[in-house]
DNA sequence: CACCGTTACGGTATCCGTAAGGATT
DNA sequence: AATCCTTACGGATACCGTAACGGTG
């Protein structure tokens, strides 16, 4: 048995099953592909996949097992490489963290130019997305981790770690009348046209569910992913706006206010989201412990490695 | 890289770093072996083994984490191979528990009996020791599970399910004077001299410590690893004995006597142990049922991937 | 000198790509 | 006809084992 074979067998797969793409993609001749899979399943005495006259039609079940473990060793296969360019160059190398517009844009400014300045040598790329398809990013081992909120869907081998809570305000343009409604209600937010974040944000869902559970139904004129977004309608006299208290700018949002929403909606947790059994360069924790000094070195490397698993619910600084 | 390189990479470190020895367990050459690594730590780009002048000395940190890698990737390989049998075959292969003298002597024959009928085509073999010994089976992969009580230390990678209580009885011949003695106590106990468990069983620890908690003393004048050699002795009049309930045979045992103790030494926990990411052939997955039913396959995968982690204090059967 | 790991070399087995074949839509 | 997987074949490559080499106790 042997990698390569292994690699082969992920590539179809990911390919919809076919093996000329596959071999595309591993710059190999199409026959070679072949050739992997029929040794592959000769070697191990079983089909990996049913054919029919020529046509691949499905993965087996064995092969749905085989599959399985054979990822993991290609994501070893993999994080040994990592260990050699860990070892070999101490702060040179690459860290691609995802992340959703409110994060890049409001938390992770200071995280970054202290990463940059501690890790000149590291080249930092951020890929923008809704937390879902940050945790597809992660769970695809696209990029080293993600820090969103949280997302209700499992995926498989991806472990999300509580950093932070996430409280809502309310943005209105200077002198809105929700300014003098003191405390601030939901049936009073009711009144005025909304804007918050799209559906795919857990933000989205605990806004519905705070107006459900009061029998509200709000008045939604726009979703937006992007807080800045919101902010620009919000001034533009669109409407009020939901967002996470962070994506208020005190020295900049001086066109707008600000009203404390926390006693009206749930908070979210904000976390780092990890895959299972991947191995994290030595900067790429330094940058999730710039992001969460809590975070502790040992503790991570248990949860990667799945000998500790998270508490579920830790206590957490707001941010 | 390939598996080859890796798999002489941790031949090496289980012959305590030894090229030669290496070699000849993997039926090859020496020099191919040398050269296994050197490829792998160029590729990698690391050394992996600190050497002085033609000698390996020990093994670099950065070695250390790519040996890690490179044994789950092994297992990995393995697991591969398990799973092409069990698909070939369904229902036949080998299985190799580890296990103590008590659990193969009184609570595991009904189980194999059943085991054999269902799976008259799996070759079934025990491997008997303390249930430490039987965890670093376990570890190293040596055997498809284990079933013991519980033991402290951890073992990387190795996962105790508990599933069952054991509870103590005081073994006496007949006539014995504390026969009479009701309710039993720990004081009238510790006036005779008592035969028990060897160090290296939890039951020693919980015997030891309940007559510590009492400022006791008790005159052990032999420690067995095994229950009827206990037995023979409290028959041939060298004391009595404090075993496992289980270690008594109401049928068979008819010239001793069991006097209930549960009241005053701690339960004990019976486990399977296993190991992490090791995949289990059908018929070991039908085993662990036969032994504990409660088991649910389902549940039992999701901790063996580390998905799920174990309630660490559940509701038990006696047995 | 016995032992151990590294280097050098020649033969073999493996694996790749090209080309051709058979089946399906 | 176009597409897709499989089989066949020649050449390059990788890998193994033997033998020779250099340190070490």
């Amino acid at each position: 048995m042997n990698l390569r074979q292994l690699r082969s067998l992920c590539e179809i797969v990911d390919h919809g099953l076919r093996i000329s793409d596959a071999a595309g993609s591993l710059h190999r001749s199409q026959p070679s592909v072949t050739r992997q899979i029929q040794e592959l399943e000769k070697e191990l005495g079983v089909d990996v996949f049913l054919r029919r006259r020529n046509r691949i039609l499905e993965i087996t079940p064995q092969g749905q097992e085989i599959l399985r473990i054979a990822r993991r060793m290609l994501l070893d296969a993999d994080n040994l490489q990592k260990v050699g360019a860990e070892f070999a160059k101490v702060g040179q190398g690459s860290l691609v963290v995802a992340t959703t517009h409110t994060q890049a844009r409001y938390t992770l400014p200071n995280v970054i130019r202290a990463f940059k300045e501690a890790y000149p040598g590291v080249n930092l790329s951020l890929r923008q997305g809704t937390p879902t398809q940050c945790c597809e990013l992660v769970a695809g081992n696209r990029v080293d981790f993600a820090i969103c909120t949280e997302v209700e869907e499992k995926f498989e081998g991806v472990l999300q770690v509580p950093c932070y809570r996430l409280n809502r305000s309310v943005i209105t343009p200077p002198r809105h009348p929700l300014l003098r409604v003191k405390p601030l209600t939901l049936e009073a937010i009711a009144r005025y046209p909304v804007i918050t974040y799209e559906q795919g944000f857990s933000a989205r869902g605990i806004v519905n569910k705070a107006f459900a559970d009061h029998g509200l139904k709000p008045n939604v004129v726009l979703s937006a992913i992007d807080a800045d977004v919101s902010k620009t309608y919000v001034h533009s006299g669109m409407g009020i706006a939901i967002l996470a208290t962070i994506g208020f700018d005190v020295a900049r949002d001086t066109h707008l206010r600000r009203i404390d929403a926390r006693h009206l909606f749930k908070s979210s947790r904000l976390n780092i989201v990890v895959r299972h059994n991947n191995y994290l360069r030595g900067y790429a924790l330094a940058f999730m412990r710039l992001f969460a000094p809590r975070l502790n070195k040992a503790d991570l490397e248990g949860l990667l490695s799945g000998r500790v698993s998270a508490s579920r619910h830790p206590v957490l600084p707001e941010l």
